[in-house]
Order: C-alpha cells, then sequence, then structure tokens
DNA sequence: CCTCTGATGTCAGTTACTGCCATCACTATA
DNA sequence: TATAGTGATGGCAGTAACTGACATCAGAGG
C-alpha cells in the first residue's frame, strides 16, 4: 500500500495549468491548486518556490539545451552563428508541444505578474547564451550583446510561430528575423 | 495652517530609496517607509500601486521622451537611426543624475523582484519604440525587431555607464554598441 | 524488530495589498 | 456668513501569498 499517491509536483503543476485556463491566474488560489491535486497549500510551496514558477519549470532544461548547443557548435561559427543554432535546438524542441506552447502562453499574455517572469526568465537565457560564448572565447561586449539580441530574435520569432493558425516550423521564423535583422543594421 | 505636510507622494519615494539602500528591498516594510514619511501603510498605496513601483515612477516621462524623438526624427532616418536618437535622448536624461541612477541600480540589482519590474518597464520601452516606428510607416516585424534591439542596448550601454568609474557620457556607449552590432550581424 | 528518512500535514505568524467608511481643513456657492 | 461639498488622509477588517517549526507515519535498511 502507497502512502501517497505519486508524483505530487506532476499533479500540482497540472491542476495548476489548468485551473489558471479556467479562471486566470489571479483568479486561482495556491489552496484550490493543492485541493484539486489532492495535497495541501504547504507541500504545494515545497515543490514550487512562488505561484507563477508552476509554469517556468522548463526553463532550466531549456536553458542547460541552450549553453550545450553553443558550446557544441563548431568552432567555425561566428558568435550570431552559434547562437543561432542554439535558438534553432530550442525551436525543435518547442515543435514537438505547439498546443501545450500556446495554451501556456496563452495564460502568460493574460497576467502581468506572469508576464514579469517570464523576462526575467528570458533574460536569463540571454546571460548564458552570454556566458557560453565567452567560453568559447568571444569577449565581452560582443558576448553580451550577442545573447541579447539573439534572445529577442527568439521572443520575436517565438510570438509569430505561436499567434498564427498554420506556421510551420519555428525556425523559419527565426532564419526569416535574422535575415529582417542584418536589413536593419545594414541599412545606412 | 495645513492640514497635511506637501508632497507626500515625494517623502515617500524618498524613505523608501533610502530604506531599500539601507536595509535592502525584501527587509524593508511598507509601514517602515509610510512611518518614516511621516504617514500610513494605506496612504503609501494610494500614491503607489506597488511596493516596487516606488523606484520606477520616472518610467512614464522616459516612454514619452523616446517616442516623442522617434516621430520627430527626421523622414530621411531609418527605423534603427530613428531609434538610436531616441536611446542618445535618454541617454542625455540620465546623464545629468548619474548618482542617483547609480544608487537606485545597486537596490535593483540586489533583489530579483525588483529586476523582473525592471525588465517589463524595458520591454514596455521596446513595444513603444516599435508602435512609434510604425506610426512612421515602418512594417511588422521590423518595427518590433528594432524595437527589441534598441532596447537591448540600451541595457548593455546602461550598465556599463553606471559599472565603469569614470565613464564619460553614456551616448559613447551606445554608439560604440551600435558598431559591434554591424559587426556581429555582418560577420558571416 | 528497530531506527531512520523523506514526503506530507498542521498551525501559527508575517506582510503585501484591497475595500469601506470616517474625518476634517479648505473651497465654492447660496 | 452659513452650508454643502471635496480631496487627501486615517483606521480597520479582510484576503491570500508565503515561511518556520513541529508532528506524523509508510517504507527502507540493518
Amino acid at each position: 500500500m502507497v502512502r501517497w499517491e505519486p508524483d505530487s509536483r506532476g499533479r500540482l503543476a497540472q491542476a495548476a495549468m489548468a485551473l489558471y485556463g479556467e479562471q486566470g491566474f489571479d483568479r486561482t488560489t495556491v489552496a484550490e491548486i493543492a485541493e484539486r491535486a489532492g495535497l495541501t497549500e504547504r507541500t504545494f510551496f515545497r515543490h514550487f518556490t512562488d505561484k507563477r514558477e508552476v509554469l517556468f519549470w522548463g526553463a532550466q532544461a531549456l536553458q542547460e539545451l541552450l549553453v550545450k548547443t553553443v558550446i557544441g557548435a563548431p568552432a567555425s561559427a561566428t558568435p550570431l552563428e552559434a547562437a543561432t543554432l542554439a535558438l534553432e535546438a530550442a525551436g525543435d524542441l518547442f515543435g514537438q508541444r505547439r498546443e501545450f506552447s500556446i495554451q501556456r502562453q496563452h495564460i502568460i499574455d493574460a497576467s502581468t505578474e506572469l508576464q514579469e517572469r517570464e523576462l526575467i526568465k528570458l533574460a536569463s537565457l540571454a546571460e548564458a547564451l552570454a556566458s557560453a560564448l565567452r567560453e568559447r572565447g568571444v569577449k565581452d561586449p560582443t558576448a553580451g550583446l550577442t545573447g541579447e539580441v539573439a534572445i529577442a530574435i527568439f521572443k520575436i520569432s517565438f510570438d509569430r510561430w505561436v499567434s498564427e493558425p498554420d506556421p510551420g516550423e519555428m525556425n523559419t521564423f527565426v532564419r526569416e528575423s535574422l535575415e529582417q535583422l542584418r536589413g536593419i543594421t545594414a541599412a545606412q
């Protein structure tokens, strides 16, 4: 006989996602989430530091993927090329769960608090990219700037990929945005 | 005889800055701030929506400056040139209060919550820039991308300008970062 | 059979924030 | 001059996010 149902963390996350989608983030209480998962408020805060953090526990894996890809990029690749490879790897990752990404983004877009959290996660990704580039020998401020610019491209591409009805691969948008960036900086 | 001391808002802001600097953001309570300003907690929340918002009430003016500058830029200016003019105007604004900027940034850098708030303010600036560019006839996604990239440059430049001992004009960093951006995107 | 561990529950406490109503110097108007 | 607002504040009760301290108890290992 098991004392507790397994995977409390997963059940909490699922309950939270469902409730945030049904009622909105602001109008759902942690007690509600815990109750739907058959657990206690206190236990929720043992698994997630925050009411918001439930929606962002994939960020760590994403960051590791980005870093690994940048470090593993061919030595001949320029900083921006290495960063682009990382974005494309991320694009593939998201591509496998488009429905989930859309639902999650709807929830985030409806709450300022969640947008703040998303932005700091993105900033953390930018910093991780920059740090990985430095390991490749890229100097500052080029490393930092490339990280920021790459994340900007990711934001815009992800946004379009989520909004459009039948967008195909997200990486198409990534490459397109890169082209536009070249246009923007070259135009004099 | 006056019923209340004038400029409660200013007194609250000043008390908050001082306490955040002395004890850190997390360890100061709104009640403390109000007390030091000779007011009540309730009154604090009539002037600021948030405990964090005290540090960001200049953001509105900054945003208006950026928008005005982009719209007023010569018709011949490219999107990035127009955005750059706005950044330079902002640079001049900050240049007049470097000490204040440094102290404020120290406070923000010591608190994750405040960093989140800062990031969403910056995102709002990026969107305002994009929207001003659209008014100049710039299409999306160029407008959005230019807004994001401009803010990325601002972040990096501001960061360097605040960190270095005797940096001179912030706009030097802005122009330098722009040059580096061209290098990054051009390198193939 | 015993002990230890790890995931959970319980409970009390702090603090950010909100709604509602009271207060009262000052102002405009009859 | 009397009266009826007005606007900035105080007071107070309430909600909900989080935290710390301690209790519980099935199962693992000896």
